[in-house]
DNA sequence: CAAATATACATAATTTTCTTATGTATAAGT
DNA sequence: ACTTATACATAAGAAAATTATGTATATTTG
């Protein structure tokens, strides 16, 4: 018998993993796909995890788009690919940041109006 | 001609809706969805437009989880659907306040760690 | 040493939650 | 008269997750 005593992974609001992958590719210079994942779940001490559902198709699209690049590697005879940000990559970086800083302020605005 | 020049709607993270709608309910005691479309717009000085398509679908969905009440009237010859929180959905507006404030603090610590 | 867990990638099916487009109807402003 | 505002609604489509699988190697553990 098993007694599920987990949060249900609190919420990531859908829009904000990419400025997830993008703000940790910006302080990491490279990074591979399962570290971010790592990464993510240290920094908010297990609030947040990453699926890899969402993480492998995201960085496939930001490399689509021209905001990462991929460098494959072999360590420990295991894949990695290690991702990192190009240089519109990290003029994307600063947009989504300011978007995420003005989200805030916006829902702030709404639940917390005496503050504004 | 027509020159586009607004600033295409700045991102709602998809999940944020009820928050915002039950938060609105919490303080206002009643309201319609057409008022709750204004007052989100006056709030956030226009940043942020709640579509209507977005909002009916949610305020009929809240209402079938039984967190809001429905009360109808007639006002100038035109319809008003008066929503209202039920006791449950006066919990669960607390959970989704909760719920953004830990968002806001996860999301910081990804993107500002010095000041975690 | 067998089994479980961790590392490392990937994709398909489904779900959730929006946007966009459309529709109905009345009231008020120009 | 025509446009804008008020007030609801729903359908089609898009975006971005979750959940469920699948492959493969390395390491830990009982």
């Amino acid at each position: 018998m098993y007694i599920c005593a987990t949060m249900s992974n609190s919420k990531l609001y859908k829009g904000s993993l990419n400025t997830i992958i993008l703000k940790l590719l910006n302080e990491n210079d490279k990074m591979y796909g399962y570290e971010i994942t790592q990464k993510v779940k240290e920094l908010t001490k297990g609030e947040l995890k990453i699926t890899e559902g969402a993480l492998y198709p995201a960085l496939h699209k930001l490399e689509a788009q021209g905001l990462l690049d991929v460098e494959v590697a072999k360590v420990d005879n295991r894949l990695r690919k290690y991702y990192k940000l190009t240089e519109n990559g990290t003029k994307e970086t600063a947009n989504k940041l300011e978007e995420l800083a003005e989200y805030i302020k916006t829902m702030q605005a709404l639940v917390n109006p005496k503050l504004a």
